[in-house]
This record gives C-alpha cells, structure tokens and sequence, in this order.
DNA sequence: ACCTTTATATAGGAAATCTACATACAGAGA
DNA sequence: TCTCTGTATGTAGATTTCCTATATAAAGGT
C-alpha cells in the first residue's frame, strides 16, 4: 500500500542530500528505540527503486578524497512526500479522537 | 522494518473492535484520496498473522441475524501501537524542523 | 430472474524485506 | 607489518508481504 521505508528515505533526502551509507546512519538513529538500525541489503536496492522510479536522483562526487554517490530528492518525490504528510496528520488526528 | 498497514488496522482495531468488512471499510475511508481502496485479499491474510502473532484476538458473534468475526487488539497490539504514535511524533517534529 | 452489496476467504504471481556475503579503502594500534 | 574497525557500496537468495483475480454464500433491491 505504502512503503513507509522508502518514505522516511524521500523525508531524509527532503533535508539535505545525502551519499548513501550517511543515510543509512541516519535512518539508524532516526528510527533508534523503535525499529532495527537499516542495513545495506535493504537501503541499496530501495535507492535503486527510487531512482527508476524518479522520485531520486544521484550525482558521484568527491568528497574530501572519496567518491561518494550523492542522491537527491526530485520534484516528484517531494509530491510522494505530501502524502506521507498528509497520512501522518491524518494519523495524529485519529488518535487525538480516541483519546490513546 | 515496520509494516505501515498492519498499524492502520491495530489503530482502527484501538479504536473500536470490528468485524473484517467493517474494518476494509473504515480502512479505506481513511485513506481516501491518498491510497487504493483497502482489498479482501491483502486485509484477510494481515488479519491472520496479526491474530497468529497475538497482536489481535478474533471472536464469531451474532449481530442481527448475521454470524460475523469480531476482532480486538490485545495488550500486545496496543504495546506495537506505541511504537508507530512515536514514530509519526518523530516524523511531524522531523517535519517542523525542516520547514516542508 | 438478475444485479448489487455484504461478508469471508484462498491461490498465484509480483514486489519488498531481511540475512548473509563480497569488495575496497583508510586509519588506528599492537 | 599485520590486524581490526569503520567507512562505503553493493549483490544473491530466501522469506515475507502485497496485489490481482477468483470463489462462495446470503440478503436486498428492481
């Protein structure tokens, strides 16, 4: 229905652009407490996803001596992304309504 | 990581307890003009392994002449529920900071 | 009689996720 | 020097979840 994953990568990227594995350091403490820290295995080929899909796009570049894949948010994935917003609110006002 | 669907229907399930086509259309009156209708064959099977898991408990009982399957989140279903309102706290704070 | 809605569910294929592994380089410390 | 840890990007295969289509049955409308 709705890759919540690959949404919180489109909400990351929406901040800053990042190179992947900064990324997945950053999903890692985001999701701290809650959720198991994201592995390589599932962030590459998600990034992969999104890039086909359009909603990324990546650009090498150096960076202090390394090469780094640096991926950006696109205009269409910031459109993707209101939904998200729009999902969570509607999430934050359901539970207000009933009170847990 | 976290399957966001599991969550709508412990949420709705928090709410009041339901039987299965009460629930596929509190569910897809929800998502309405963000995602496709909630369908029989992706909400049955969620409903079995979230009552295999004991995230839900599912009891038949009568209600005007019909014999329907009532399902109710347990303890452990709210204990999960926890888990995504702090989520979507994190991801509307996440949100404010960076201005979107 | 026929159609729509309610109500619950399965089968099979497609997609996403998780676990494990692979590679390479850089720096720290023994 | 050798080894270990961390950085950095990925693939292979199995498992899990999701989507599409189908099945059944009963009730109510036209």
């Amino acid at each position: 229905m709705f890759s919540f994953h690959d949404n919180l990568i489109l909400m990351m990227l929406a901040k800053k652009e990042m190179y992947g594995y900064e990324l997945m350091k950053s999903l890692t403490e985001f999701t701290s407490g809650l959720y198991e820290p994201t592995k390589s295995g599932t962030l590459y080929p998600a990034l992969k996803r999104l890039e086909d899909r359009g909603l990324i796009t990546s650009e090498m570049r150096e960076h202090e001596g390394n090469t780094l894949k640096y991926y950006r948010i696109t205009e269409k994935g910031k459109t993707r992304l209101e939904r998200m917003w729009t999902m969570v609110s509607r999430i934050e006002e359901f539970r207000s309504k009933i009170g847990v």
